[in-house]
DNA sequence: GGCAGCTCCTTGAAACTTGAACAAGTCGGG
DNA sequence: CCCGACTTGTTCAAGTTTCAAGGAGCTGCC
């Protein structure tokens, strides 16, 4: 809409015609995807993407167990929001939560066998999901250049990643 | 973590340890940068980031106005939330309902001068944040891969985008 | 005209998210 | 040992999103 120096709007600058295109497709694009996701999730497996990856974090995990915090740094979501997720999930019997010995502060989210049972049977359908939404479209060269665009972004929006032990979050 | 046949997962293919990063990378930097657009708009305008995506739908709109399933399917959203969300605009003051002469049904969601106001007042912000965010970071080279990957996804997710009178979401 | 089948949009309840506030526990310095 | 500063995880209230249901109007066909 804009590209020419526009003297009302000098000091900050807008986007060009390509970059908007580019934001749009963005935004259509991750809008559309994510949508896609939890919704195959939700019904496949009874819950949003973003629980799910909360399993899929703990599977992973050793003795499939991860302090909150650490489950919520991964997951890059807040403490609050994860004290409900766990919740809801332990209600589903696919968590359990264990005091920490050593903090007393300290809560454990435990991965359960009927949680890990849970993942074992819908993983496959995710991955498919994933896959056809996104590899199968992509040449090799533009899931690379992805890979590195979207590392060199979060990145920049991640106050350390390998820095720093600054509020982790915001 | 899998990148040889695994005869127990053999018909449905997982992902290669380099899909797998990539997927990550997606994953972690779209959930950064929707998180970070959308605190700074809450803060800056008082609004959620699709909240925004409305209000600029209406401003580019003739006469600042669009049906409501038109603006539905602009943003993406399902009527439902729009409705809410336009409660809840409304309320603000920024947009305002009229009803359609040529289809009693039907509604437009209006953007009033204050909406207008707001997304002149916050704009230059959210332009910026995205530009940091984003293009500040990438090549040229990297803009454009961006674009088209972007526009592969979303045209592999969307029914019709050309096509089709066919459900349009979902 | 009347009626089935659609579209338009809204509603209400339940689920989920957010941000601030909080209790409890840890930690280091005096 | 004690205190202030910080961390951990939860809770509350307010806001947002989803899903299913529904009222109302349009449309075409008999």
């Amino acid at each position: 809409m804009n590209t020419a120096p526009d003297p009302a709007a000098a000091q900050h600058r807008w986007l060009t015609d390509e970059e908007q295109r580019v934001w749009r497709a963005y935004l259509h694009a991750t809008t559309l995807l994510e949508d896609h996701l939890d919704r195959q999730l939700q019904r496949d497996a009874g819950m949003p993407h973003i629980y799910y990856g909360l399993l899929v974090g703990l599977a992973e995990a050793p003795r499939r167990r991860l302090r909150m915090t650490e489950l919520a740094m991964q997951a890059k979501i807040t403490r609050s929001r994860l004290s409900h997720a766990i919740a809801r999930l332990e209600k589903n019997g696919w968590v359990r939560r264990e005091d920490c010995p050593s903090d007393k502060r300290g809560q454990f989210a435990v991965l359960t066998d009927e949680g890990h049972e849970v993942l074992r049977r819908t993983a496959p359908g995710h991955v498919t999901a994933v896959r056809q939404a996104l590899f199968e479209r992509l040449s090799p060269e533009q899931q690379k250049a992805l890979g590195e665009i979207m590392e060199i972004v979060a990145e920049g929006l991640q106050p350390d990643e390998a820095g720093a032990d600054l509020p982790w979050l915001r």
